[in-house]
DNA sequence: AACCAGTGTTAACGTGTGTTAACCGATTAG
DNA sequence: CTAATCGGTTAACACACGTTAACACTGGTT
């Protein structure tokens, strides 16, 4: 049996609080339990939950803006938002891309372990397929994350996670230049191009610990990433 | 006459399954069909086929699942997933790294074949495309180095390395002069045909410290690598 | 508002690669 | 023998790419 799988419930309402943590304990999740969002913040951070099940409407910091403060840390935990039906579909919708999902209430409970499942599974299969070996170096895309050995771990920048996932995606074949340029810069006009020497130059000194890796550019066509 | 490629089929959804599974034996493959996750990894095991079509969506073991199971066992082998509409191209995405590829349900038959043969010619050319010695030299293709016993491996620009492996392929034979022109530079006009003869002068340089390797002229035809 | 840190783009200058040109020697047909 | 052709070699050149730094923009902090 492995360990249970912590969550984080913000829910000012004390009664449905109570009630939605020990459906889930039954269910084998452990609850951590908020009645605003300040607080729930400082859990977070002391428990480093899995899943976020928040409570839009709440005092002292609302659901959306806790999210955004708890994504700005972790930009991959999974979220849920319980929403009133005052809430309008709009905005509730736009909080719903990356990995979260919404619930209006009244809720059954059945629907959100469903989504509680459901995102944990999502999760589970970025977790585990997303995390590339690449020689010596270990490449966490959603974190955008490049270790060396067990060296501390490099902090990518979006664009170069994506220039290099992209190269490790056709290592040991030629990159398209302008393919690549269309896919991450949006077109492949001059100075996208020169932008993205600029990236290929940082992504070299980056992977530069381990000679047998090497970007190694085709005159005219674009990159080999050999491994 | 060559043997059959076998390829593992898992579709769980019969008709679709063998009319996939006729078809590409139509194009002389030889397809071993499972009807879910569970029974498709036993097969693997007992025939070790040497490419997969997945179907994401399975009961008893989905797709995505199987294949990281069996790239455990094999981390080389190719990979084609069937997916629906509702996959959400991010997940897909992920698992295209390696020597992956997926389709999009409804797809067509050529649509396939066509990446089938692409993934076989792509692991075809990985197998063929090792590390050659030639006399004294080490001449490592992918990574475009060519070694002098132990000496500092000199780095061959692309059109050296493929001139080069051209060479060797048809070692002590006569190379034909417009065929490796019209394989590498397109064309084989007359601009073309004095670059290689460039390209010649140099890779003679290069071989220059072993005496016994020559690459010999054979006016009107041709090169002859000597070793 | 002023400041700072992080990210990506633009600019400036340097290097490497492949093509073209120029000149040469070798071979061969007439 | 000699002119024509083919290939060998080197250098000049154009341009693709590499590298570094300056700059602009964003979002957060004081």
């Amino acid at each position: 049996m492995h360990k249970k799988t912590t969550i984080l419930l913000a829910e000012d309402e004390p009664a449905l609080g109570l009630i939605i943590k020990e459906s889930l304990e039954t269910r084998h999740f452990h609850v951590l339990l908020s009645e605003n969002g300040e607080r729930a913040f400082q859990v977070y951070q002391e428990h480093q939950p899995e899943l976020l099940v928040l409570d839009v409407m709440m005092p002292r910091k609302d659901g959306f803006t806790l999210a955004k403060e708890i994504r700005a840390i972790d930009d991959t935990i999974p979220i849920i938002f319980l929403t009133a039906k005052s809430q309008t579909q709009d905005v509730v919708e736009g909080f719903t891309i990356g990995g979260n999902d919404y619930l209006k209430k009244p809720f059954s409970m059945e629907e959100l372990i469903v989504r509680i499942n459901n995102l944990l599974k999502r999760k589970e299969i970025q977790n585990t397929t997303e995390i590339i070996s690449l020689g010596q170096f270990t490449f966490n895309f959603p974190k955008q994350l490049l270790q060396f050995n067990s060296e501390e771990p490099m902090q990518l920048t979006h664009r170069e996670a994506h220039l290099l996932f992209h190269l490790i995606k056709n290592k040991n074949q030629v990159l398209d230049r302008s393919l690549i340029l269309n896919k991450l810069w949006g077109n492949d006009d001059f100075f996208s191009a020169r932008s993205m020497d600029v990236f290929i130059s940082k992504l070299r000194k980056k992977l530069h610990q381990d000679e047998s890796i090497q970007i190694l550019n085709v005159r005219g066509f674009g990159y080999k990433l050999i491994c």
